[in-house]
DNA sequence: CTGCTTGCAAACCCTTTGCAGTCCC
DNA sequence: GGGACTGCAAAGGGTTTGCAAGCAG
């Protein structure tokens, strides 16, 4: 389940962080935003209702934000820096819509069997792996043969 | 099959690409080596045995690889803007590793059925994906537990 | 109150571009 | 020989940092 609000506020503060005016306008944005976003977007978002908020504490916000995994960072499809809502819980993957950027989450894969056999061929003792997939939402689709 | 010289050359001049000097040492260089190379690190390779040959010019010979995908861009573990030699004929797979950024590559998995199953779920048209692993190689593990 | 947080401006990359000379084919 | 290619230097864009003022807890 993707994290809410009140979840991004709690671990926050458990970590020793203020959860000041501009932090909670940024949590805000994330999880009301359907797409990933990237520092410039998040930021154009933010500031239509808070102004005084700086591009700087934008990228401030996410490398906390980062570090503590309550964003996921989006690689798929060319664009890297792309920011998205992390979750709760369970380990997941990202489905990606190359029109909209928009954002479909989902956790049914099992990598134990291939990485097992990565391991066994190659020696490498493995950390971790990069799934996404990337194309088009139906609404992008849509939009595309209509034109 | 990883690329030869030789075929990478064969598909620049295909594509109308001279095969000059300074290309010649690059695409050497990115071969040559068994780990992911960033644009800096590719320059200070060539750099070595050809002076000469600037940055920029580091770039600009990426850029057509990536174009003609002679050359795979990788994601994984943080750092983004590393490349390495690719693959004629087959879709592949990188394990990368962590510590020294050598890359293992691997064809086995099929995720038409995951495809599928998404696609009938979300209703995107699945273009591509992006997957990878990281971890450690056996030499980086062997320095790790020596140390 | 205290120390984390913020905004501004400047510094700092990394990457791209303009241009004149060079070199491949 | 001609057009693509290169290197240099400069411009460009995104990201990070230093510092004084502001604010959460």
């Amino acid at each position: 389940m993707k994290f809410t609000r009140k979840e991004v506020g709690t671990i926050l503060q458990r970590h020793g962080y203020k959860l000041t005016r501009q932090r909670r306008s940024i949590i805000e944005a994330i999880i009301a935003s359907q797409d990933s976003l990237t520092p410039a977007t998040l930021h154009a978002k933010v500031h239509r209702d808070h102004p005084d908020i700086g591009l700087v504490t934008i990228y401030r916000t996410l490398e906390i934000m980062a570090e503590l995994e309550l964003i996921c960072e989006l690689h798929g499809g060319g664009a890297c820096h792309r920011y998205t809502i992390g979750q709760s819980e369970q380990h997941h993957h990202h489905l990606v819509c190359s029109g909209c950027n928009s954002v479909t989450d989902f956790t049914r894969h099992n990598f134990s069997t291939l990485e097992q056999n990565l391991t066994q061929q190659s020696g490498f003792r493995i950390d971790g792996h990069l799934l996404e997939f990337f194309g088009l939402c139906p609404t992008c689709q849509e939009k595309q043969s209509g034109t």
